[in-house]
RNA sequence: GCUCUUAUAGCUCAGUAGGUAGAGCGCAUCCUUGGUAAGGAUGAGGUCUCCGGUUCAAAUCCGGAUAAGAGCUCCA
């Protein structure tokens, strides 16, 4: 048979060999890495024989496909381990993800951390056992008895949930049977770099209205270095995890008696956030944005117009069945989980031209809303806060420009702050589901969405599509900034709302004197003030650039004798605007400069005896160490250089 | 909200088969005036998260509440 090698290569091999074989006929090596096999685009066991002409690719752990199927034989291995120590558990599923594999078991005691060493003991046999993993089909029928035979629910609801009509397969090693589509590796030897992470209870099939499984997680590689290094990894983000930062820099915290939830901004992380919110300002003016503030709550007859009491009252304070009244008891007020309806009514307190739009009105808004509890994190997840919304009202005709208008600043934003990567995800309806409403008419929607992934793919970005992932009221785009340990973070949002205008009865006038409806948008840039400081904390690791800093400059003195001349320079350091403090105290400068240093002070100047004498300070830069002597006036100029081009 | 885990000094954590508490750092005072990541001494800090129960006796055992952590679900 003439087999089609990657880069289009043909070679004749005899035929039924495995990849295996022909993996190893092209060299030793690629046998040694060889995980999976690609044949005509399907991803196959390495076993498997090949009995015709084909298109085959050997994959390797640099395979997505390659990584899953070592990772998936993992999780078989780890569920083979826990069946035999703890025979009664039932199986769920057990599928590879992106940074390992799970499983999911149903167990009477949920598993200890003790028997995860257990488990990871009985695992290691298991690889040194090296057994086979076959692959056979059965019937429907006979795959339901053999599981229900075996005392497997789970997987009897699995196989009855199949199509009719698709291949039931299994995977067998040793004393251990499992359905399974595959594909996997050889044998269990194979899976030589293994680490079981973590226990945690998991919904069987990801609803609520389940039961909850334990799922344990686990992780697999192919050279213990790569191991090492994802431990490293997550050991690296532990320490920039921005509620640890956030106690030992004094950043932020949150207080029992005030709430879960609800941040309270120390001065220090206050600071950040005002040069944040500067720059935000400065930006949007120039792009011709108006700035609003609204009220904090709302009157029960705007939350209906809305449909947020419909559609939202879960997440509304306070609940729909307490009641927030004035004094005078005619009124019923909610707290706003949203600002859009106070920008629309401002919009609607006057007749509107066409000549005015497009209007982009921006607010830091601040909401409250009732998140459940189990979904709070720190500054991530919280109750209380403020959005960096903004609301474009424009024409049909104007709609492609300011979401252009929108990427751009959103690249721009995001840019400065060190997120050049960003992940672009495009929420569009589901079609196929019929029972979701989507409000609109369905002309505009397919113009919006088609729209909208041209204008992104127009710019290269690669767009991931999130089918059915749309609100009813309209599509949207999200921009995820990638920081610097490569995680995700949810910061950019547009979405075309055809739902509130047309409730609020929006309008304008048109070229033609009649009344039409406009487009509006809801964007935020950043997010929220809260999730945006708490990102950039973890990707600056405590270590802000000297821009954002709440501490720029720290003067430090040798001697009491230098007391006068580093009071002077932290004069001179404020008036040129930056934000210096002196540090007189009776202490060696070795101690002092560590603090400064653990405190993540950009620049600390030192001042003696020779420094006050020859007129000049001995700059130290938290990145570089020493940098030297120079005079105030050059450090100066240096410092608000850095700081006016918000160097990162 | 659900499953599991946790809650001791400002922070990080010890703690005995139930007999009402300890370390390091930090803080205060004093000594030390010292050249680029920790000088020394002394001292003050705790209703052991809260509410109940068992017991002669509870930080310790049991129940509940609250909060936090890991996930699940959901989201800016």
């Amino acid at each position: 048979m003439i087999i089609t090698l990657k880069g289009g290569v043909e070679r004749e091999f005899e035929n039924g060999q495995s990849a295996l074989d022909i993996a190893a006929q092209i060299s030793q090596g690629l046998k040694k890495a060889a995980l999976a096999a690609r044949v005509n685009g399907v991803v196959v066991d390495l076993t498997a024989g090949i009995a015709q002409d084909c298109a085959l690719e050997i994959l390797t752990w640099e395979d997505e496909d390659g990584r899953r199927a070592l990772r998936h034989t993992a999780s078989h291995i780890l569920a083979q381990a826990v069946k035999r120590l703890f025979p009664t558990a039932k199986l769920a599923i057990g599928p590879a993800i992106d940074t390992g594999f799970y499983y999911d078991f149903d167990v009477d005691t949920p598993f200890s951390a003790d028997d995860l060493i257990a488990i990871e003991g009985e695992m290691q046999k298991i690889v040194k056992e090296n057994a086979k993993l076959e692959r056979f089909t059965l019937p429907r029928a006979e795959s339901i008895e053999k599981m229900r035979a075996m005392g497997e629910p789970y997987k009897v609801e699995l196989i009855e949930d199949l199509p009719q009509g698709e291949e039931i397969s299994f995977y067998k090693q040793g004393d251990f049977t499992d359905l399974c589509a595959g594909p996997h590796l050889p044998s269990t030897g194979y899976v030589t770099t293994f680490k079981l992470l973590s226990v945690a209870g998991a919904y069987w099939r990801g609803s609520e209205k389940n039961k909850m499984l334990q799922r344990i997680y686990g992780t697999a590689f192919t050279k213990k270095a790569d191991l090492d290094a994802h431990i490293a990894k997550i050991e690296e983000a532990k320490k920039r995890d921005h509620r640890k930062l956030g106690k030992e820099l004094d950043l932020f915290s949150i207080d029992e008696s005030i709430g879960p939830g609800l941040i309270l901004w120390h001065p220090k992380l206050s600071i950040v956030r005002e040069e944040i919110e500067l720059y935000w300002r400065k930006e949007h003016r120039k792009r011709g944005y108006e700035y609003l503030y609204t009220p904090n709550i709302g009157q029960a007859n705007l939350w209906e117009t809305s449909g947020h009491l419909k559609t939202f009252s879960e997440g509304m304070y306070p609940p729909m069945q307490m009641k927030l009244k004035d004094a005078s008891e005619d009124a019923t007020y909610y707290i706003k989980p949203m600002n859009c309806p106070f920008h629309i009514r401002i919009y609607k307190s006057r007749p509107r031209s066409y000549r005015e739009l497009p209007v982009r009105w921006c607010e830091l808004g601040t909401v409250y809303r009732y998140e459940k509890s189990g979904t709070l994190h720190g500054m991530m997840r919280v109750r209380g806060f403020t959005q960096d919304d903004a609301h474009l009202i424009c024409t049909e005709e104007q709609f492609e420009d300011e979401i252009n208008g929108v990427l751009d600043f959103a690249i721009e934003i995001n840019r400065v702050f060190g997120f050049d990567k960003l992940n672009c995800y495009l929420s569009v309806r589901d079609l196929d589901n019929k029972e979701s409403k989507y409000v609109g008419e369905n002309h505009v929607w397919e113009k919006a969405e088609t729209t909208l992934e041209r204008l992104l793919t127009e710019r290269g970005i690669v767009v991931n599509k999130d089918i059915g992932g749309a609100k009813f009221y309209g599509p949207s785009i999200d921009l995820k900034a990638v920081d610097a340990m490569g995680r995700e973070w949810q910061g950019t949002t547009i979405q075309l709302d055809m739902n509130e205008p047309a409730r609020f009865g929006m309008t304008y006038i048109g070229p033609d004197g009649a009344e039409h409806t406009p487009i509006m948008l809801h964007r935020t840039l950043l997010g929220s003030m809260e999730r945006f400081v708490g990102t950039l904390i973890e990707q600056y690791a405590g270590a802000f650039p000297l821009w954002l800093a709440p501490e720029q400059v720290r003067v430090l003195t040798i001697t009491e004798r230098a007391d006068g001349a580093a009071n002077a320079a932290v004069k001179m350091l404020r008036d040129a605007d930056l934000r210096a403090n002196a540090d007189l105290r009776n202490e060696k400068i070795g101690f002092k400069i560590r603090e400064a240093q653990v405190e993540k002070t950009p620049y600390m100047l030192v001042l003696g005896d020779k420094e006050v004498e020859q007129g000049v300070v001995a700059v130290r830069s938290r990145k570089e160490g020493d940098l030297g002597a120079m005079t105030l006036e050059a450090f100066l100029s240096k410092a608000c250089k850095e700081a006016a081009t918000r160097a990162r």
